[in-house]
DNA sequence: AGCCAGGACAAGT
DNA sequence: ACTTGTCATGGC
C-alpha cells in the first residue's frame, strides 16, 4: 500500500504514540481507520494517509508539507510522558494514562472545531460525523473522488437556514449560521482569539449562540490547545460519579494539563462501556 | 418502541 | 442559584 503513495514521508516517533488512540478519542470526526493504526482523514483542506507501524509513521505527503502541517497537527513534539506524569494524581487518573498513553490532542482548525463542537450538542459520534460530511461534501470544495474541504465560514454565512435542511442538524444549523456570519462579517476574529487569555477565550466563545460551557470548552482546548479547557459531557459525568467524591475539582486537581486528563478519562469511559478492559 | 445522546437556553421556582 | 421543558434528529 505504501508504494502506491506519489509521495512518502517517513518519521520515527518518540514515546508511545497510537493512530487509533488519537483518532478515536473523540475529539475528530473526519478520519477513517483503514486497518489497525492506518488511517486517511482530512484537514486544512488537504487528504493524508497515516500508517504506523511501530514507532515508523508513515504519511502519504511530502516531507515540506508533513513538517508544514502535520507535525504540528499531531502534536508530536510536545512531552506527553511529562504531562501524564503532571496529571497522574491518583490510581484511576494514572491507570488511565497509561491505557490511552498514544493519544496526541491534535491541534485543529479552530473554525472546524468551532462547527464540528456546535453540531455535537445532544448527538452522538456516529452522527455527528455523517453531519459533517454531509456539510464538507454540499459546502466545501471537492480534493479528490472521495473527500472535500471544510467549508469556510463566508461559504457557509451566504447560505439560508433552508440550504442547510441537507444537514439534517436539525436545531443546530441556526447556530451554524450565526456562528459563519459573525466570523465572515469579522466580528469575530478566530485568529485574533488564539492570543487571549483563557477567561477571555472562553467568554468570546460563549457569546455565541449555541455555544455554552462544554462546547467551548472542546473548541478551547481541541481548536485552541488549551490544555487546561475541562470539557464536561455525559460521559464525564459519568466518570467522575463512579471514581471520585462529588466534591471533586478537576481542573483543581489535574492543573494546567486537566484537558489531557480528560481526554483519558474520557477515551477509557467510552472504551469500557462497550468493552470491559479498565 | 422508546429512551437518550460529547447541550444550550429560556422560563420557571 | 438550581430545576425543568423544549429544541430536531436518529443511534441503539
Amino acid at each position: 500500500m505504501q508504494n502506491s503513495f506519489a509521495e512518502q514521508t517517513q518519521i520515527t516517533v518518540s514515546d508511545v504514540f497510537s493512530l487509533d488512540q488519537t483518532f478515536s478519542c473523540g475529539q475528530c470526526f473526519r478520519w477513517e481507520r483503514l486497518a489497525k493504526e492506518c488511517w486517511r482523514g482530512t484537514a486544512f483542506g488537504r487528504t493524508l494517509t497515516l500508517c504506523l507501524d511501530g514507532d515508523i509513521l508513515r504519511a502519504s505527503c511530502s516531507s515540506e508539507e508533513f513538517d508544514a502541517l502535520w507535525r504540528s497537527y499531531l502534536d508530536l513534539d510536545s512531552d506527553y510522558a511529562a504531562m501524564r506524569r503532571c496529571i497522574s494524581v491518583d490510581s484511576y487518573t494514572a491507570r488511565c494514562a497509561q491505557y490511552g498513553a498514544g493519544i496526541r490532542i491534535l491541534r485543529q482548525d479552530p473554525w472546524e472545531t468551532l462547527v464540528s463542537f456546535i453540531l455535537s450538542q445532544c448527538s452522538n459520534i456516529p452522527r455527528i460525523k455523517q453531519n459533517i460530511t454531509r456539510l464538507c461534501s454540499a459546502f466545501g470544495e471537492k480534493i479528490d473522488e472521495n473527500a472535500s474541504s471544510f467549508p469556510g465560514p463566508e461559504q457557509i454565512a451566504v447560505l439560508s437556514e433552508d440550504e442547510l435542511d441537507i444537514l439534517r442538524c436539525g436545531y443546530r444549523a441556526p447556530y451554524i449560521l450565526a456562528a459563519a456570519r459573525a466570523v465572515s462579517s469579522g466580528l469575530l476574529d478566530l485568529e485574533k482569539l488564539a492570543e487571549l487569555e483563557t477567561g477571555q477565550l472562553r467568554e468570546k466563545l460563549l457569546s455565541l449562540p449555541g455555544v455554552g460551557i462544554k462546547v467551548a470548552s472542546c473548541v478551547m482546548l481541541f481548536g485552541y490547545h488549551r490544555l487546561d479547557a475541562f470539557p464536561v459531557d455525559t460521559w464525564m459525568r459519568k466518570a467522575l460519579r463512579a471514581h471520585y467524591e462529588p466534591d471533586f475539582d478537576p481542573k483543581a486537581a489535574f492543573g494546567e494539563y486537566a484537558g489531557l486528563a480528560q481526554q483519558y478519562l474520557f477515551f477509557s469511559e467510552r472504551e469500557n462501556s462497550a468493552r470491559k478492559v479498565v
